[in-house]
DNA sequence: TTTCTTGTATTATTATATAATATATGTTGT
DNA sequence: ACAACATATATTATATAATAATACAAGAAA
């Protein structure tokens, strides 16, 4: 595989165009993700960071400090702990002002949010995972619910299916190849055949539904936002949990509410429609 | 001013501790996020990244394609023009999923959200700035002021003049003297002494109003978050808009809403006090 | 077409990142 | 309180890996 890339091209991961030291960079900002996930704290020692970025310490120190004078770490001076530092958000900021669907959506979802009372969310494909970019939060949404840049894997998602619904079937089977098919919760569907199955029915639909396939209790449902050429570019989504919520009156009430939101936001995104 | 730091200094900004090659990195993704600011596109080619980033073409050649590998640019194979990457927003979300104070404050500020029906803010101070981390949009709320990241000047921002009424009068002055006192608006008040008169206000009624200070027609008020000492960490906001909203309006409800939420999110974050 | 601007690829050079080591600081257990 | 240990910080010689000059290619403009 890595003996596929010819090492002196230049347009790749190694060779003289491809600078090292900033990927190490971010391996390390990385690794402060890592320990908040499987170590669950957020602030992590050197050694911790040396092991979970594959450096040694004296590489671990230098990125680390690096780090820190840019204001991409945070350290306690006490503790001599690393934490994320504020300037990330100015990094994601960049991505979220750029965005004219964002722009366009947000005004939207606000409005729908309203009529029944529901958090409600837009995401895009990346690789694998569907990442929210606009979240609009309601009273009892969870706190991860309510977070900008959380990634979940599309094969479990509603989004995610109600996208590859709207997908050609190569650009599916390149999804599903880069899936690993591990469960979220107790109720994840992992069987590639099923997410087929499902995907195909929200291509017939034009919505899908998922079960507490990402997180327990909760009912999700999303359509596709589509393109002047009917291809899906993103997913706006709404969540309910039971057991306020049953599924027949998900498909009673949402269901409506959010193909018809899919489809205000992919007008006006694409006017020429 | 530069000469004061020893190059030789392994903790500074040079010196076998600090890598170059990862801040040239963040220069370009801040070249970009200049262009969007400055010349208003959302793409940007290679040599406008160049000038902005202050770098040669080849240096500027190298990091452009690493962070396009690492997925934090994109590239459009047609313009051959850069743009932020979905991947940015993987870094952001470090930062919030570890904040403790956004956990706690969310579900408290949609509740708040809901009562007169308006935006609820959570911010920060980062250097002369305010950044805003946690963002309860409601109908016609502007889409700038839906935006996680986003900064505006302490001097000006109701947030700002409230948690610096929650400072020590040495971290006031700190922050004035990193402040540029440019004029966001029309209206914006850029006489420091003015300033500190308001800050010497909010210290004494516990919250500030600002008045078309950041945006035209919106009407901000905002209440610290104090920790057990009684110092300023965080600040909640409130924005709602002219002419819908009245200076009077403001002080007889607004007021005595987000005073009380402050209150609250700072019993909650400090249960000992 | 020609000319100019912008993007891409190659190369020799040495500056800059590296990792081994030494020292300092803090933490744990008896 | 003192060892014994773990972890963080500082220093240095070395060579790797980043650099920038340049050549080439590809679009855009005239």
């Amino acid at each position: 595989m890595a003996e596929l890339l010819d090492s002196r091209d230049s347009g790749s991961r190694s060779g003289t165009l491809y600078v090292a030291s900033v990927e190490k960079g971010f391996r390390v900002l990385r690794a402060v993700r890592r320990a908040q996930r499987e170590l669950g704290r957020n602030d992590v020692s050197l050694t911790e960071i040396a092991r979970l970025s594959d450096m040694d310490k004296s590489a671990a120190q230098r990125f680390t400090n690096t780090l820190v004078h840019l204001g991409y770490l945070e350290k306690d001076a006490r503790t001599r702990r690393y934490r994320p530092g504020v300037e990330l958000l100015e990094l994601g900021y960049s991505y979220l002002v750029g965005s004219r669907l964002s722009e366009i959506a947000t005004a939207r979802m606000v409005a729908a949010s309203n009529v029944y009372g529901t958090a409600v969310n837009l995401c895009v494909q990346h690789g694998p995972n569907v990442v929210y970019i606009v979240r609009i939060p309601h009273e009892n949404t969870p706190f991860r619910a309510t977070l900008i840049g959380r990634r979940v894997p599309m094969f479990s998602a509603a989004a995610g299916i109600a996208m590859l619904g709207g997908s050609s079937d190569e650009h599916v089977e390149e999804t599903l190849a880069r899936s690993d098919f591990k469960p979220v919760t107790e109720w994840t569907i992992t069987d590639p055949d099923v997410v087929r199955a499902r995907i195909a029915a929200a291509r017939a639909d034009g919505y899908a539904i998922s079960d507490q396939q990402s997180l327990p209790h909760e009912i999700s449902t999303a359509a596709p936002v589509l393109d002047a050429e009917g291809k899906a570019i993103a997913a706006v989504q709404i969540a309910v949990y039971r057991p306020s919520w049953t599924l027949d009156e998900v498909n009673a009430k949402i269901v409506p509410l959010i193909t018809e939101l899919a489809r205000t936001v992919s007008g006006t995104y694409f006017p020429e429609r």
